[in-house]
DNA sequence: TAAATAAACATTCATATGAATGTTGACAGC
DNA sequence: GCTGTCAACATTCATATGAATGTTTATTTA
């Protein structure tokens, strides 16, 4: 594992060598840190739009799957209810977002996107292709990366369903 | 893109059909639903031994790479300075870690770890292992995903380096 | 070597975050 | 139709977070 102490690279860390350590090959950790390093760029254009993450995540979810209640969309968004809440609070100020009363239940809130809110997500959403394909560019092909990807959250999630089941039935 | 509304896994989304999305597709997406996924049932540990995550990413770097001083560490926990100094604080605070004054740079501080502080970190690598060991036992074979996610990280770091090269000399 | 510049870490402070809880409405059993 | 239970969302509040900046020490330049 190498930190590089001389160069300027904040949020980011090779780690070959050192032989078997735990991080090097802890999963989560090199999800993260896969994370950060393709998302660091575009975090600059974030800040340009003056969009938190949470908001961003909030936008992208709702341009991906129109309309949705606050629950779907925090589970979409991989935040805690209360921080889509809040995001959503911020963005029907700035007037990208308004919440209507859901017609069937009373309590639901569907959430929608304004014009201005759509043009800014579009835009954002470019900005996040342009860059990704710019980094990606030298990259191997991805779709075997992706599949797996996929199938390992599928498989991790079931297996958290399994073991919520059994909990349940213990009791 | 399904967002299962029923059942109750916050958190997580799955996002099949729907078409091709930009969601559906996107790394860092994927990147952090699979991080979250498996990091889940861990951060009920961090909570019950009260460590905070950046307080984890911490001690779990010191136990791969050893005394280290603070922007190394910022690097190899994937965060920025302040919030590992912050970590840092707490941690000496609660014993667990120890801040000398450099040797040879007196701006410099050392952070090891006490005896009690890697006792600690030890349980919880214990458990995150013993965790992901469950997690990942119906999972295909994980090394070609790790050889991929290093890869892929190796490479946009040096895009990155590179256009950080560009723009200095541009300057 | 004095001065300017930069690097390492700490600190301040405004804000995002999310756990806990409140509020309102749906729904089941009686 | 009441009553209890639960679900959806909002709110409160303590805290983590990190951008900006300060302080101290190294290092370079004149």
């Amino acid at each position: 594992m190498n930190v590089d102490s001389s160069g300027d690279r904040p949020y980011r860390a090779d780690m070959p060598a050192n032989g078997q350590g735990f991080l090097d090959s802890y999963l989560p950790y090199l999800l993260r840190q896969a994370d950060q390093t393709l998302s660091a760029p575009f975090y600059d254009t974030l800040n340009h739009y003056g969009v938190a993450r949470s908001e961003w995540r909030v936008l992208a979810v709702l341009h991906e799957l129109g309309d949705l209640g606050v629950k779907d969309l925090a589970n979409a968004a991989l935040s805690p209810q209360p921080t889509v809440t809040h995001a959503l609070r911020r963005l029907e100020a700035r007037g990208l977002v308004i919440r209507t009363q859901g017609t069937q239940d009373k309590r639901q809130r569907l959430v929608s996107v304004t014009a201005t809110g759509k043009e800014l997500t579009q835009n954002l959403i470019n900005q996040a292709k342009a860059l990704e394909t710019d980094q990606l560019a030298q990259a191997d092909d991805l779709t075997d990366l992706i599949a797996q990807l996929k199938s390992l959250t599928a498989t991790v999630e079931a297996r958290s369903q399994q073991l919520a089941q059994n909990a349940t039935q213990a009791g």
